[in-house]
DNA sequence: TTACCTGCAAAGAATTTGCAGGGCC
DNA sequence: GGCCCTGCAAATTCTTTGCAGGTAA
């Protein structure tokens, strides 16, 4: 058994908001947390179908959405259009670096930024709740 | 006439690619510079269906395409998942701070920011091309 | 037992494409 | 004249919803 944390806070946030609890859930769960990427619907449908065969793409959709509800992960919408969904045991907060070419993603912080966007919006009188910020470029390889 | 600068632009776009000239492609192009704000191609088909009524919805989509390959508009996709086009008309690059409340966006910039950002894609081994900034939170009047 | 969970299929929403007729070079 | 442009409708793609039967509490 793994991820244990993320399994006391998703069971916290099912109860919490009456819902019940499912196998199924936790199951998805465990495989989503063991990838270490930011990941489709349809990604993640082909990879838990594997080992749940009988599961449903709408499944797929509801119970991401719950994770992102609980915090665990959290949606991701990038220049492509389509969502992405990357889980965060393991990832503090982070940005992306992303090869135009290759789609190569890099998770990337940088404090000084983080330090100045807080003090960019603070200047226009908002209070920063969160950001998006993403690098589109080309990487070491791509440039050969 | 307005505009000359930017339809000299997009003319030598659609040369470029062996596509022909069209007045409604202009006369969109015209309308579309003069609207201060991130459109979805939904409101954008309104207001050019208010000078040209025989406008389809498909026009809209492949010109404001045309209008970003051309390099005069980008693309914004903010967590909602709607695409929004902005002109580059008198606007410099910037990123977005944005209500979550009210939805209000303005427009900032912040050159230390964009410095660290280089120098952040450096350190990966990567050239920065472009990038996308998001900040979101309340605004001072939605805060009260 | 009651209300939620799930798979399936159908519905929705945003965007793209195919086609036939009209316009540009 | 040939090829692109355009409106319309149909197709696609991604996502959500409704429903009927199964399952947790």
């Amino acid at each position: 058994m793994s991820y244990e944390e993320e399994k006391i806070i998703f069971n916290k946030y099912i109860r919490d908001n009456n819902m019940k609890h499912s196998e199924q859930r936790e199951n998805i769960l465990e495989i989503f947390l063991g990838i270490e990427k930011h990941v489709t619907v349809e990604e993640l449908y082909k990879i838990v179908k594997e080992k749940l065969p009988a599961v449903g793409y709408a499944t797929i959709y509801r119970t991401v959405k719950l994770f992102c509800g609980s915090g665990l992960c959290c949606e991701l919408k990038l220049e492509d259009g389509r969502t992405r969904f990357e889980h965060l045991h393991g990832h503090e907060h982070h940005d992306h670096l992303i090869c135009e070419k290759c789609g190569r993603f890099v998770e990337v912080v940088d404090n000084g930024i983080e330090k100045l966007q807080e003090k960019l919006a603070r200047a226009n009188g908002f209070v920063l709740k969160k950001h998006r910020l993403q690098l589109y470029g080309l990487c070491e390889k791509c440039r050969r």
